[in-house]
DNA sequence: GATGACCTGTGA
DNA sequence: TCACAGGTCATC
């Protein structure tokens, strides 16, 4: 799933559903999935009694603050992470995830007073729970990133200008397919040394960001891109019929056009 | 900054 | 059985 506009997804449902009610239980069966020392126990007592009453999101993590001077509770998808609210998901079914609901897929959750619950459900086990998360390990939300900040980013890296993307300490929330969409939309390569694009290629690659997040965000998630029915062996431009390079750029598989992505 | 590790499901 | 998957982290 889970880029930045399946966990926007996902924080609505929450902020529309799952706030001011009182957690009456908290199921926490695999301690696995909690990170940086919290335990079962430890989760449960910093929940029960309490209200969710803000969902908020950076980048790819969910947060949510509590009532009463509790913890925030940061919720993290991973690879094939949702979020349920009274057994009903946000959004689109996952692609390369499976979406059926196995029990044993529920890492995570609590139950309301009065009935319902909200569950995370995640098959791989790469998303993970935790407790007043540092939210400041993540970089600039991919929604509120300037033409400026964008700059001052790209600018200052030697590494390819996909891996700049996909770094979560300077943006947060662009992940490998909506990476690959906006280099495609903005004609750059994304092999391409970050540091050596010019003034232009870098507004294109801005516009490019702001123009795929609000088109792939209208039409329902990460998975609607143009370039996503070429994402296969074989796959051409859908802009000028060449035929896809496939590599692997900053460790994740890569499609991009050799004609216009310069 | 590139690489491998983490974990598990799916489809060829 | 194998390759691959929309993420992140530690390590060289």
């Amino acid at each position: 799933v889970p880029e930045i506009l399946e966990v926007e997804q996902a924080r609505t449902l929450l902020d529309i559903a799952a706030l001011d009610r009182v957690v009456v239980a908290v199921h926490a069966p695999d301690a696995w999935f909690l990170k940086r020392g919290l335990t079962p126990h430890g989760v449960e007592l910093a929940l029960l009694g309490r209200r969710f009453t803000t969902a908020r999101r950076r980048g790819k993590l969910l947060l949510l603050d509590t009532d009463g001077a509790g913890p925030v509770l940061g919720l993290h998808l991973g690879m094939s992470g949702r979020v349920l609210v009274d057994g009903a998901a946000a959004g689109d079914p996952l692609v390369y995830a499976s979406n059926r609901d196995v029990v044993a897929w529920r890492r995570f959750g609590v139950d309301f007073a009065g009935g319902g619950s909200l569950h995370l459900r995640d098959p791989r086990r790469l998303g993970s729970v935790e407790l007043d998360p540092d939210e400041d390990r993540l970089g600039i939300d991919a929604f509120e990133l300037s033409a400026r900040q964008l700059d001052g980013i790209v600018s200052t890296s030697r590494a390819p200008v996909k891996a700049v993307l996909l770094n979560q300490r300077r943006i947060a929330g662009l992940g490998n397919l909506l990476a690959d969409e906006a280099l495609w939309r903005g004609g750059v390569d994304p092999a391409r040394c970050a540091q050596s694009l010019s003034a232009d290629a870098r507004r294109a690659l801005h516009r490019a960001i702001r123009t795929t997040l609000r088109v792939l965000g209208r039409r329902g998630g990460s998975h609607t891109g143009s370039l996503m029915p070429e994402r296969r062996p074989g796959g051409v431009c859908p802009r000028d019929g060449a035929r896809l390079l496939r590599r692997t750029v900053g460790g994740r598989t890569t499609y991009s056009c050799p004609v216009h992505q310069r």
